[in-house]
DNA sequence: ATGAAAGCGCTAACAG
DNA sequence: CTGTTAGCGCTTTCAT
């Protein structure tokens, strides 16, 4: 078992110290043509390649970007996408960390992903969805949508009223007064304000909200089945529901078909983030847009900034939000 | 700027060795209750989180499985998702890195990815779309949709050439004789397969391929671009497009409309993959389906297998491809 | 039961 | 121009 060929092979390979092959692979000054050539070639023939780990313990920077994310799961993979682009050209690699492997316990995985790898592996971090903000001076961060409103941290998120009042809106104007809703996580801000939003265009349009008609899922689909299922079940069932994300929209869509009910004959759903998922479903699902790749864009560039020396501004960004009218809505049954 | 805390920092506080903490955190023999709880105690106090980097550098395992990619697009990320759902549950933590980076020429990024990080950091890896694969016998390593078939390494794929004839098979029976064939790139096994099964499937209809029909389009959506224009400018231009992947369909339809073709009315377009995008397109993608996240989880098992130590044992997975018929396939214009 | 010390692969002074 | 030396944060013998 070869095992993996380290700066010492390399060294002893070229007949020369460690120190004057990590000089040539840094370019620093002070190494002599034909014994940089010759070095060079040694590292060729080896296949040798510096270990991230090794360097990155002894030195600062480490030009690799860090995405901390609780799983892989549409939303944050849209990120990625977008902090992809975003890095091409700046000489910057991306390194993904999914960390709620061994802890079980959800909560705070972004700060144990962060001391786990900050000041060490990565540059700097973007936490995409973190429920525990916490201030750390010794880190560059940036948070996507994070659980409190904009606090001394960078944060990038969309405009979750507007687009939760959009969605209601839209609801009411087909005629619908008996909405339910699905809320996300009582944790997650975006969570919060999509209910706020959600109420305040109930308020603005005259209509109550019946508590019966106000549930939580937990932003995953499996988390939402029973809520769904429950609304659905109702006596005096909505004729509509406004799911905080569409994945729970999804499970709702799921559940009215395991109870016999046409979307969007019967009920009509509407979602909010318009993951890749939305447009797949049957019917293709109405839901509120957000510019997830984008916000992945706006969050590497605040990051960059951010490692380049600007420590002390604090930016917020927030993105719009827009309502994408696809076939889950329609007027209320007669 | 205050740094990260070190088992230094809590060795200190808490009155004991660094070695004793690190006997603590680790759940080694051979450490006094009292101690072990003043120390824990401390750790809680500091919120001191062991560094990945320095632990990795010293022991064997971390617990962490590499997914290396080139970048972050629709393919990679949908694997991300199955491998996300895979380590659920087994203890591993996901970290996915996209290390094209510096190093501009795309060529051999896996082989330096994996030695930047392997040995060290992760404890196996799963290499998505590599282009050479190299044998090394220090890591265990699976590869997803290699450049070449099959060989001593342990490869999940699906059916390339199957789902090629499916889709080509399907455009002849709507009628379509003069097909055009975007490729994907020359160095992947896939795009290779995929060809291949569209010329075997022209040929078992009694068509013959037109070699101005084929072209090549790198898998990229913008370098897609050009060739698919140029297809679709032909004096005798085709009435049908297979591309070798979705994001190149995705920019035939584009450049279709670019100059003035209805699809499918006035051109048919079969793509290969089935991301998310292609249902979303408009009209929406009729494609081949290849089980995507099915084949993240795929890999996550062998490697997890790999790991536990049958690394005697090549493996490869196959899955299936099937068509699925959308919106951009019709018969030929009369 | 605890701590001193070596060393993982690498970089960064500093000498020579 | 090149090598020696000292760590980065951590784990692991091996003494005590």
């Amino acid at each position: 078992m070869r095992s993996r060929v380290t700066i010492n092979d390399v060294a002893r390979s070229a007949g020369v110290s460690v120190a004057t092959v990590s000089k040539v692979i840094n370019g620093r000054y002070g190494v002599a043509a034909a014994t940089s050539e010759r070095v060079q070639e040694v590292i060729e023939r080896l296949g040798y390649e510096s270990s991230l780990v090794a360097r990155s313990l002894r030195s600062q920077r480490t030009n690799v970007l860090g995405i901390l994310v609780a799983e892989f799961e549409p939303f944050s993979t849209e990120i990625l996408k977008g902090a992809s682009r975003a890095v091409e050209g700046t000489g910057f690699d991306l390194l993904a960390y999914s960390g709620s492997g061994h802890s079980g316990g959800s909560v705070g995985w972004e700060r144990r992903s962060l001391s786990r790898l900050s000041g060490t592996l990565i540059d700097g971090a973007v936490l995409v969805t973190p429920t525990v903000v916490e201030v750390r001076d010794d880190v560059p961060v940036v948070a996507i949508d994070p659980h409190r409103g904009p606090t001394g941290i960078a944060t990038v998120d969309a405009d979750n009223d507007a687009g939760a009042v959009l969605a209601t809106e839209h609801l009411i104007s087909l005629g619908h007064r008996r909405i339910g809703f699905l809320g996300g996580r009582a944790d997650l801000e975006s969570s919060r304000l999509r209910e706020e939003g959600f109420r305040s265009a109930m308020a603005a349009a005259g209509l109550s909200v019946d508590p019966e008609l106000v549930r939580v899922g937990g932003y995953k689909r499996e988390g939402a089945d029973r809520p769904a299922h429950e609304l659905l079940s109702l006596p005096d069932r909505p004729t509509a529901v406004f799911a905080a994300n569409d994945l729970m929209a999804l499970a709702t869509i799921d559940a009215a078909e395991d109870l016999g009910l046409r979307v969007p004959e019967d009920l009509s759903v509407v979602g909010f983030d318009d993951v890749p998922e939305a447009v797949a479903a049957n019917p293709p699902l109405t839901t509120v847009a957000q510019p997830i790749q984008q916000m992945g864009v706006e969050a590497i560039g605040l990051l960059v900034d951010l490692i380049a020396g600007r420590d002390d501004v604090t930016e917020h960004i927030r993105l719009r939000t827009r309502l994408v009218e696809r076939g889950t809505t329609a007027p209320p049954p007669a």
